[in-house]
DNA sequence: TATATTTCTTGATATAGATCAAGAATAAAA
DNA sequence: TTTTATTCTTGATCTATATCAAGAAATATA
């Protein structure tokens, strides 16, 4: 059950046995069938969800009903409304599961008492939201800067097997694009080869 | 020079007087011109800049030489390229300064020392890190879901005084639209009222 | 195997915003 | 003050992408 998590973590940093002991009681496991939500729009976002096992979706509806997805999780990843979770307000998102799921769970309390007992753990999340920040940035000046094609380009180079696990409409989603357009630009892309 | 740091440190952890005055010695004070680089593309980014005075701005540029701005940063803000910083590899980015600066540098091995010596601002960095990528978050999905009149409005509501201090077609720049798109939406803007 | 649901494609048309061009207004430098 | 550089505006036109619509494939469900 934990196996994904501590492989993770030990990229990172080192723990001892006892510490991998301790580690484990902070969080949830939980299962989630496709299509369940672990967050819906409005209300506050009580966990910071791992990703053993399946994967994640998080998005917004907008005015007329589109989606926007904003961030997938796959394995090894984390997912969670960072500032519902911080702030305890209402989120604006909402997450839900594309595949069936096994995730590990964390309430701010466990965080905070984990925080506590494994002060290493405050490196780990620094390093990870380093790296996701960086992430999200590079993905920021990409959709100020390319066209459609380039961004679709880059997804697929940063992460070639995403098309087999994720529908084409939803990459549209994730690249801020419509699925027509999607459609249309694979199939130049594929006459030009 | 340290105030605008130690006011901003303040409000997410508790310093004693000597880890503050510890704290001063890995920075390194520095003052840029107006239009000076702090960065410049493919070197290495040396520095995690905090701005006690004046502003800094980060942008990419395309290949028909269109900058792309990433981010603003006003006084009691931090600055960097995080991935050069991190992996030591070339930046995409050009960080420039918008007004004469005051900063506060930090080396990665500064940064390590700090770290070490006083282990607190693991938790003061991470927290740092957790608004930094709140905020990229919520200026992505915005970059996919609104239209730019929406974007622009976010823009001056959310940081109502910089138009003051940046020019227009900066602000276009970091809204992903063209100044003349710019110029037309503030007129119809100013026309409906 | 049949039926329903979801996903993908293709065409016709519309539109937000880009591009090109040129002048006006400001601000900075000499 | 004059000159030069920067910034902003406005018009004409173009284009990438969106929208609307409908059918085809593929997948899931009964």
């Amino acid at each position: 059950m934990f196996e994904v998590l501590f492989q993770n973590i030990s990229k990172k940093i080192v723990l001892t046995a006892d510490e991998q002991q301790l580690l484990q009681t902070f969080f949830i496991p939980k299962k989630l069938r496709k299509k369940q939500y672990l967050l819906q729009e409005g209300d506050v976002s009580k966990y910071l969800a791992f990703v053993e096992k399946g994967m994640l979706r998080s998005y917004t509806v907008d005015e007329k009903g589109v989606e926007h997805i904003a961030e997938f999780a796959f394995e090894g990843w984390w997912m969670g409304d960072q500032f519902s979770f911080l702030t305890g307000e209402g989120s604006k998102y909402n997450i839900d599961a594309l595949e069936d799921c096994e995730l590990l769970l964390l309430t701010k309390h466990a965080e905070d008492q984990m925080l506590e007992n494994i002060p290493k753990m405050e490196r780990f999340f620094r390093l990870l939201l380093q790296n996701h920040l960086i992430a999200t940035q590079g993905r920021l000046v990409s959709s100020l800067s390319n066209t459609a094609e380039e961004k679709y380009n880059q997804l697929i180079n940063g992460c070639p097997t995403i098309p087999q696990r994720v529908p084409q409409h939803m990459l549209a989603s994730f690249l801020g694009i419509t699925p027509e357009t999607l459609s249309r630009l694979r199939k130049q892309i594929s006459l030009r080869k």
